[in-house]
DNA sequence: CGAGGATTCTTCAGTTACTAAACAAAGAAA
DNA sequence: TTTCTTTGTTTAGTAACTGAAGAATCCTCG
């Protein structure tokens, strides 16, 4: 027998589910054609899969000369996750279902100075509100995803959360998990190359190659917040100069528009005047509701920072070979509008793969709370669609031998 | 049920090719402590491997307490690949063996305006001049890797060397073929993250991560020489304002050194009086080695080049977290001695990720030849480390479907 | 020197997840 | 109705692994 076709994604179970998911709708023809498997092979994977009930036939395509297929869907209410978004200002709880829709959504102050192990009997007794709150079973609950912009300073409250409300905890990066987010919602197709532009305080890009999630050898990919636009600019807290972050994020755009005395009075600043839980976020959102109203001092502002935010994202792009591209994220959620015509005009003339294949920038329909459906996304990705455990090849394999040889015979 | 003696799984066996490769020498403990699977599945891949002629058993380990374990080692004069480099003023034609070491190397003149048909001829000529001058015989041969820095202009070339020599050939982007260049021969771990920065007469990148090389969905990932450093700077021929290549690739050094009559005078400049047949590249030599020789103006010059590849390389290393960073093409193979310091001032200093994992910039050992010697190393690695096909998962599945349907029942 | 333990490597039955091919079911066309 | 097409299931066979037992080799110690 020739048959070559041992899969290599983790499992085949895993990758017919992610079709499903992706589809949205399809039949087992459909996915034989998709998979490359056999017709029995699909056969026996989706009866698992309708058996465990996270898929369902849910009805008939028209005949094409023959029998109809029957169409397979994700049974979406089978399973939920849970997903946190901690802000400094505020934490954000999501439940969302197999597809990825939002079921529950709160939201509460953010944690400040607290004792952490309060902070932890906190969420854990607000997530478990949250999923009370729709009467859902606790054993269909996957998981939980716990989303920060800086996700190494909170693995001990992971674990502590774990223990605390007896779910598995995931944690990653609030780019990632807005990228992830967005994959898993179907926006972008299944084995795309995107990134998620994602701008809150700061600015960072979550990446998805070819439908894989990347998140590097230490989790930091994506840092464009940190790409130079000028070698003679203003020196960034990361120890460069130039960087986008410095140049044209949403601090920046605050400390400009309030060195701006009319601008200030025109958008009513607080940062500069008061104390407030977030001045830069509230004040961001300020100068955009300025520019929205037609204020054309806070326009030139956002205008100028977006034209520095699509040099970054074309240089992203070339340098990844993106098919698309999300803007999400709070900043973004307030002013996508003006920014992403900017960033559309910069790729259509100028990224350097344009002739070969387009790439489609658009803004992501859920950018305001898109780290915590993405953090729960995290969840459903990981327990559905476990990663591909290729083998392990570790680097230093000269140190796992015996320093000394001799010659054979 | 219990066949003898079975072809193990094409996966297994290339990884742990791979393995031996990567380590150099490595037992069958070490195998299995590397791979994850099990002594017996080991032991019949090695076995596997011994009779086709890629491994051998090369001495003894010190015993540890029992039986010395037996050491593995690629038998690298197995098997040979070819590696040509088209450039506009040279093919450099390189036949490597199953190490990625050169065996035999000659070099000629560029095709210049020839006719497509004779340029064929010519190089399949050439290539077995170069087999046969080392007596290799022709079924050891895994193939031709051809390299360009736009390789889809030599498409229907590579069909009709494939015709003519009778080899498979690949065909890919330069810069890309010296990254696996330099994973192959071992420079960099078998695991890492690490992209290969690319400088001939334009600025590129091939980009290898967690030990796969990833090309993108179009083939153009990598194009770090349209990384935008400056938002208003002079206008590139991709469209943009301020790329790295328009900025500081050795085009835009060669072209300020010209503007500069002192400096025309001192390093010899040739472009600005008469046709060579590659005036950058001519000319961008003289100016390193006028550098090299205490030439102020030549040393300021290719110093600001520096911090513009710097910047970008910062970038680079911050959106793909980076492990290692290999300088390598000709003309690093020149100037490299200039670039490199200043490269690693600013990935030490402003590598966003530093804290967590260090970034090793290096020159690569062979950058003059490393298109060539990469070109042979993807022969290599297509030819004995396949590409997992993993399933296809075709992006537009809806419209694979039919549709309308209708409820069930 | 030889028994006994430690370690490495091989053999082989058993399991899993696939394929190929035959079969069954359902609709269209005639 | 009969016949053809298409969809989905069942079944036998097999590639590629695992796990456990056994053989081979080396060291140590009485």
């Amino acid at each position: 027998m020739s048959g070559p076709a041992r899969v290599t994604h983790a499992s085949t179970r895993a990758a017919v589910l992610d079709l499903v998911r992706a589809a949205g709708m399809i039949s087992r023809v459909g996915l034989v054609n998709a998979t490359g498997l056999t017709g029995g092979t699909i056969s026996t994977v989706v009866r698992g899969l309708i058996d465990e009930g996270l898929v369902a036939e849910t009805g008939h395509a028209e005949s094409t000369g023959g029998k109809r297929r029957v169409m397979l869907q994700l049974n979406h209410f089978a399973r939920y996750a849970v997903g946190v978004h901690l802000d400094d200002a505020r934490i954000t709880y999501v439940l969302t279902n197999l597809g990825g829709a939002v079921v529950a959504r709160i939201s509460r102050a953010g944690a400040g100075a607290d004792e952490p192990a309060a902070v932890v009997a906190r969420v854990a007794r607000e997530a478990d509100a949250l999923i009370d709150s729709v009467g859902v079973e606790r054993d269909r609950i996957l998981g939980l995803g716990l989303v920060a912009a800086r996700p190494s300073e909170h693995h001990e409250f992971g674990r502590a959360l774990e223990r605390a409300t007896g779910l598995p905890v995931v944690l990653d990066h609030d780019a990632t998990a807005a990228a992830i987010g967005e994959h898993w919602s179907g926006g972008v197709g299944a084995t795309s190359t995107f990134a998620a532009l994602f701008m809150g305080t700061g600015i960072g890009a979550g990446v998805v190659l070819g439908g894989t999630t990347y998140r590097g050898p230490s989790g930091h990919t994506g840092e464009i917040g940190h790409a130079c636009l000028d070698i003679d600019g203003p020196r960034c807290w990361c120890g460069a100069k130039g960087c986008l972050e410095a140049l044209a994020g949403p601090a920046a755009v605050v400390e400009q528009a309030r060195a701006d005395r009319a601008l200030t009075r025109a958008a009513g600043l607080v940062g500069g005047r008061t104390r407030a839980a977030t001045p830069v976020a509230a004040d961001f959102a300020a100068i955009s509701r300025a520019a929205r109203q037609g204020n054309t001092r806070a326009v030139t502002l956002l205008e100028r920072s977006a034209r520095y935010v699509a040099a970054a994202a074309r240089t992203l792009a070339n340098v990844l070979d993106l098919e698309v591209l999300v803007l999400t994220g709070p900043s973004f959620a307030i002013a996508g509008s003006i920014y992403l015509p900017v960033l559309r005009a910069e790729l259509d003339s100028a990224f350097i793969a344009r002739d070969v294949h387009p790439i489609s920038v658009r803004l992501s329909p859920s950018a305001a709370s898109a780290p915590a459906i993405g953090a729960a996304a995290i969840v459903l990705q990981s327990e559905l669609v476990p990663r591909r455990q290729g083998l392990r090849l570790p680097d230093d394999l000269a140190a796992e031998e015996p320093p000394v040889f001799q010659a054979l015979r």
